[in-house]
DNA sequence: TCTATCAATATTTTT
DNA sequence: TATTGATAGA
């Protein structure tokens, strides 16, 4: 939302392009990397090529652009629409999640499952229920409790989706212990010792491996099968392959640095026939590690396709001063691809920081600079604030409330993530696979008289004795269950009338399903609304509703359950579109976004980097421990890497925010020091500070204590220095 | 025995 | 701001 203003600005007319993006726009067959430095015109390079594509003949179809994001890929989407038109509409843009899902449902007999049975995608919510009810049972049995395994559970999942990621998914436990315990010792920079299994491990494989069968058996996939699951396809049948690449003669892969080792060979199973393929990224924006992506993607592919290197260089996003300090940040990592960043534009301000004494007195610093700002005829559309955790928030917002200044937080819950959000796909999915017993339990606390024991009865009933749910509701639980059996019926017939029955693969249809469907949840016997005492709540919950509503309203899919069923894959956030709006948001989601007034809140050692102290190249112990993931420098050049993203998201001027102490709820209050990166890209200090309110746990003895200024202070400083030029 | 309700608690980054 | 845990109530 935030770039809407230059989206729209580039839409209309295709800009102008230098002779290096040029060259890239016009190469047409073969393979080719392009290392596009931040604020290169990367995008407008990607969609002036699809144009140059389509110009030449190529049927749109066949062009396929996979994006990181939803979001980047409606984006590019509304830029191909809006220069090419309907052939721009007809160019697949897409995540490689969404090209999975749908890959699936077309080749569904490969994947073991019957024509009429549906899949679901597992939400992060159904994946731990699930997890924690097959770990549970597990551990009974072994004379734990549940609370024991959480942690390890966690963390479990977490690798397992790692290993997923590189493409390993053991079917036994044992296999599972041992490939757990490796890629454990290899995060931790150890080696693995399969001697040292707990016995929380032993449950958490076997939990895991259990969840892989339950889920086929019960037709659900989850974020990483996505992935896995299309590309072992893929490899088992080659013909698949071909047929793939026939559809998708050219292949552009979007920030390629911050794909996984899935991701790389989906590609390049699809791609290695007509070798179309181009890969663009920058491993100097490589943020996504810890998920599983890997840098060594990008060298990989210019071995496996023999392709040629194009270079994107030139910064056209930002003020040279910005340019520089960001640049002599990044070279302090060890293992990049040459290149040398540099913009021809002005040289602007040079990049401030504040230091502030606590949390708060930093937010209203911020607060303040914004401000003035804005005195300056700065619309908040164009101030951003960038912070490492999610947690930063609990102290900017109150401020920004405090102050009256409109901000919108990106990040956090999105929009589907919200409970009355997911309610309704709980619907959608059980109207359209009516054996999802994972959204019958969504449902399960707006059923009166029906709680989680009943509920899980009632599945373990339906499942044990393989029992139709519309038949088993609808006549048999009102007389097994009494009242609870009733409401029961209640549910399943309210959604059987209002979605099931009146499916309508159109647009319209989709979209008066929505509406009956949602009315029906509001007022009928799920009492949705009645149910949230917080009035504050009960309003934005209604309003999520009606925005959902809208939003199908403007998405016109053909199909409302095919709408619902894939919006764990969206990143789509509800936002105050019309309103001028401060945007608040962690550096990770910032990417690929720009806006002329960046702010970075929690500049410090210990939140940018997030581990203090620790830049010295390599985390110590690695070693020796398997190097099929030779590629990166480890954490510490991540970490900078983010601090290279948020600093290159800035056009015109960079303020950097330090304070040194922080206290976020449910920890203990923290002293940090500056981080380290401000002498990295040759920070000038601003010692003017406002506020200094708030007691310091202890007493820091940083470069003196900035004597504490009065608002009316900093304004006269600022008036003066105005006039001063 | 199961459900509803209130207080406590915890927060790296997310397709 | 949810989710989780303890407790009272049906």
């Amino acid at each position: 939302m935030t770039t809407e203003n230059d989206t729209a600005m580039d839409a209309a007319k295709p800009i102008s392009l230098t002779d290096q993006q040029a060259k890239i726009a016009n190469h047409k067959d073969g393979p080719l990397i392009v290392l596009a430095g931040a604020g290169s015109g990367k995008t407008a390079t990607l969609v002036a090529r699809t144009g140059r594509l389509l110009e030449q003949g190529v049927p749109p179809r066949t062009i396929l652009i996979t994006t990181f994001s939803r979001k980047a890929a409606t984006e590019i989407k509304n830029r191909l629409v809006a220069q090419y038109g309907w052939e721009g509409e007809d160019v697949r843009v897409d995540t490689f999640h969404g090209m999975g899902f749908r890959f699936m449902q077309e080749y569904k007999e490969h994947f073991g499952l019957t024509p009429d049975r549906q899949w679901a995608i597992l939400n992060e919510n159904d994946q731990r229920r699930t997890l924690n009810e097959i770990a549970k049972e597990l551990a009974e049995d072994a004379d734990l409790e549940l609370k024991d395994l959480r942690k390890p559970l966690k963390e479990g999942l977490s690798l397992w989706s790692l290993m997923k990621q590189d493409c390993k998914c053991p079917a036994n436990m044992s296999d599972a212990i041992i490939e757990l315990d490796k890629k454990r010792a290899m995060q931790k920079g150890v080696s693995p010792n399969a001697e040292a299994v707990t016995v929380q491990d032993r449950i958490v494989a076997q939990t895991l491996v259990k969840y892989e069968e339950q889920k086929r058996k019960e037709g659900y996939l989850d974020f990483d099968d996505l992935l896995l699951q299309p590309t072992r396809c893929l490899v088992k049948y080659p013909n698949i392959a071909v047929g793939m690449s026939m559809q998708h003669e050219y292949i552009m892969v979007d920030e390629s640095q911050d794909t996984n080792l899935v991701q790389y060979l989906m590609m390049q199973q699809i791609g290695q026939h007509h070798k179309n393929v181009v890969m663009v990224g920058d491993d100097d924006q490589s943020i996504y590690r810890w998920r599983g992506a890997k840098v060594a993607n990008l060298r990989r592919f210019i071995k496996d396709f023999d392709a040629p290197i194009a270079r994107l260089e030139e910064n056209f996003r930002s003020h040279a001063n910005i340019v520089n300090s960001a640049s002599s940040l990044i070279q302090h990592n060890q293992k990049r691809l040459p290149k040398k960043p540099f913009s021809a534009t002005q040289s602007g301000e040079a990049p401030e920081l504040t230091i502030s004494d606590t949390d708060r007195a930093m937010a209203l610093n911020m607060v303040d600079q914004v401000v003035e700002m804005q005195a300056k005829g700065i619309p908040l559309n164009d101030i951003a604030i960038l912070y490492r955790t999610n947690r930063m928030t609990t102290v900017l917002e109150p401020a920004f409330k405090q102050a009256g200044i409109p901000y919108t937080v990106v990040g956090g819950m999105s929009f589907y993530e919200r409970q009355e959000i997911q309610a309704v796909q709980a619907c959608a999915r059980i109207a359209y696979k009516h054996d999802d017993w994972n959204a019958l339990k969504f449902l399960q606390p707006y059923i009166d008289g029906v709680g989680k024991k009943g509920m899980a009865d009632t599945i373990e009933r339906l499942k044990k004795d393989n029992l139709n749910l519309l038949q088993f509701m609808l006549h048999e639980a009102p007389q097994q269950y009494g009242k609870a059996g009733i409401r029961l019926r209640e549910m399943v017939e309210g959604i059987y009338t209002n979605a099931y029955a009146k499916h309508d693969p159109t647009p319209e249809g989709a979209y008066n399903m929505a509406k009956h469907l949602i009315q029906w949840m509001k007022d009928g016997p799920m009492k949705m609304l009645d149910r949230e005492k917080d009035d504050v709540m009960r309003v934005r919950r209604s309003q999520n509703l009606d925005q959902l509503i809208h939003e199908i309203g403007q998405a016109r899919p053909n199909d409302f359950f095919q709408y619902m069923l894939e919006a764990p894959l969206s990143d789509y956030m509800a936002s105050k579109e019309n309103v001028e709006h401060v945007t608040l948001s962690t550096v990770h989601r910032s990417k690929g976004l720009e806006w002329p007034h960046v702010m970075i809140a929690g500049f410090s050692d210990g939140l940018m980097p997030l581990e203090p102290g620790r830049l010295q190249g390599r985390t110590p112990q690695k070693q020796q421990v398997e190097s099929d993931d030779d590629d990166d420098g480890g954490r510490p050049e991540e970490e900078r890497c983010l601090a290279y993203v948020a600093a290159t998201r800035a056009m015109e001027t960079l303020s950097l925010h330090h304070a040194d102490m922080y206290h976020f709820p449910g920890s203990e209050p923290v002293c940090l020091d500056v981080s380290p990166y401000a002498d990295e890209m040759n920070i000038v200090f601003a010692p003017e500070v406002a506020h200094n309110v708030g007691k310091p746990g202890s007493t820091t003895l940083e470069p003196e204590p900035p004597s504490p200024q009065t608002h009316q202070d900093l304004e006269d400083e600022e008036i003066a220095r105005l006039i001063m030029g």
